[in-house]
DNA sequence: CCCTTATTTTGAGTAATTCAAAACAACGGC
DNA sequence: GCCGTTGTTTTGAATTACTCAAAATAAGGG
């Protein structure tokens, strides 16, 4: 009844426990109220191991192991994420949108300037909103959503490699 | 040589200085570095009486005076007009990009998550970048671009009507 | 094991934006 | 005041990211 064939590197589970990293997955997505298909466990893994990744960037990393997989597919499943509040969606100005698992604590993003590049900034005030404007013109504020724009390590380099 | 015949409404200005609105929006492109043609112009003065525009939005509204404009050429305008920073472009989640004349003063906005609507929100900080992460994970940092969520009060209005 | 219902595939369509070549117009100089 | 250079706009087409819909398929409760 065992679906994988994957040989298991560290200690093998014996009795009752399952293979743990694989439905960990599997069980975070029924939680959400999902069924649990090939497509979203490969989704899921795919942004664990790429977070910030674009809708097209999974369909790549699914078709590895899943090469019947469709593109309508993944939005598919990344929209269901999304409603269930399995994944976030971000879209920085200028780029594609782009989904991550971490989810429910208000963190922001930090977007190279030169290569696209995006890595989590922690929230130093935790809940959402995390920031309150003076004067919000009447309306009820519900999120607050911080982008910070810079250099990536790495561009930074190049940059100064180049100007010389 | 002048060329509006619009009624002054106010104190009419005599000696040396020129119509004023026309020739500010003139001016300011003039400044900018970039030659004054109608369909700039146009795309300026729309942009004066509805800022937050698509360029949809604009070309609709230069099409008004200016029949002949085409869509690119609002693009070419608005894609000059933020090169040289005369504009800013935004692009909230979901929305199409967005233009405004207001630059330089770093502030933000609040969008409506029902009808889209975008209101200015100042900058407490004023200065760019207004906000610095606590760990920029190395990232040379050079705005923070905050964008508040939240209910329009027409819509509050509308669902506290609806709810009922 | 079957049935219901959710999910995925297949195929097509749309919105926003960009690209490129040719026609045209601003404006500094003559 | 006209002219040529250079920047701008038009015209026409392509592209990217994403959505929609119908038919085929598979998950999971009974």
């Amino acid at each position: 009844m065992t679906t994988t064939e994957l040989t298991q590197t560290s200690a093998e589970v014996s009795l009752s426990a399952p293979v743990p990293a694989a439905d960990a997955l599997a069980d975070s997505i029924r939680a959400a109220g999902l069924k649990v298909t090939a497509p979203r466990l490969a989704v899921l893994q795919a942004l664990a191991d790429a977070p910030h990744s674009t809708a097209d960037r999974l369909f790549t990393a699914v078709r590895a192991d899943l090469p019947g997989t469709s593109l309508q597919a993944v939005y598919g499943v990344l929209a269901a994420f999304t409603a269930a509040g399995l994944t976030r969606r971000i879209e920085p100005a200028g780029s594609a949108a782009l989904f991550e698992r971490r989810v429910g604590d208000n963190h922001h993003h930090i977007v190279c300037t030169r290569c696209g590049t995006v890595r989590d900034v922690e929230c130093a005030v935790g809940e959402a909103p995390c920031l309150m404007p003076d004067d919000a013109a009447g309306f009820a504020v519900q999120a607050a959503e911080v982008t910070y724009w810079g250099l990536c390590p790495a561009c930074q380099v190049e940059l100064a490699t180049t100007l010389t």
